[in-house]
DNA sequence: CCAACGATTAACT
DNA sequence: GTTAATCGTTGGT
């Protein structure tokens, strides 16, 4: 399936340093087809990782049978299980060898979205559950999409994933510290390495820390 | 082998 | 704003 303004992602656009691919996944088409159906959604939130060189990465501490798809080929998926109950999806990034990642945390879903309300209810809920908040939050987006632990490693180019970049960029990004992460200082700095679509209401909502804007 | 904790979420005060 | 829920991965014993 083909959108209106938006051409499909190439091996090359992944295969960037983090810092430079995070921000440019933003306002991308990302879906997934399962036997359930297709759910597609904008990315409007998004963090880098940046390897061996980042206490806040899992393969800060080098390559381990968790995180050994970071060390793969760009374009790929890094999906992981935490909390004991969340799973989380990150872009893989940068050339083979180099762990990069770029977590994806919040979206606008636009295709399937019935699908995806299904599945984030699943179990019975309290509170009702807006549009906004159907892939708000790394865990969130992750159900909505229908990913999992089975899903690392998959390629965003030609199967079940489509990952498509918007011939026009977003016009206003912001950008901020990492959300429950330290930064390189080590004293509890953090870097703006958080990028999200300036006023977009499925951005999540923690810590805000200092915005700064760049057209 | 075992204990600690996390790139979180939802409900409650 | 605070906190319980919940378990795989990690790193130290």
């Amino acid at each position: 399936m083909t959108i209106e303004g938006f051409t499909a992602a190439s091996r090359e656009f992944f295969t960037r340093d983090a810092l430079e691919l995070a921000p440019d996944l933003l306002g991308c088409h990302l879906a997934h087809t399962t036997d359930d159906g297709t759910v597609g959604l904008i990315i409007t939130e998004m963090e880098a990782y940046t390897g061996e060189r980042d206490p806040g990465s899992h393969a800060f501490r080098g390559k381990t049978a968790r995180n050994s798809t970071m060390f793969g080929e760009a374009g790929h998926l890094y999906a992981y299980f935490t909390y004991g109950m969340h799973y989380a999806i990150n872009v893989v990034a940068g050339e083979v060898g180099h762990p990069y990642g770029c977590l994806v945390r919040a979206g606008r879903v636009i295709e399937g979205a019935d699908l995806a309300r299904r599945r984030r209810t699943k179990p019975a809920r309290v509170s009702a559950l807006p549009d906004r908040d159907l892939a708000r939050g790394p865990g969130n987006l992750a159900q909505a999409l229908g990913a999992n632990l089975g899903n690392d490693g998959d390629d965003l180019i030609g199967g079940r994933w489509q990952l498509l970049v918007p011939d026009v960029k977003p016009a206003d990004i912001s950008t901020g510290p990492r959300v429950g992460v330290s930064g390189p200082g080590g004293d509890g700095d953090t870097f703006p390495w958080r990028y999200w679509i300036t006023g977009d209401p499925t951005v999540s909502a923690y810590k805000p820390g200092a915005v700064r804007v760049r057209s």
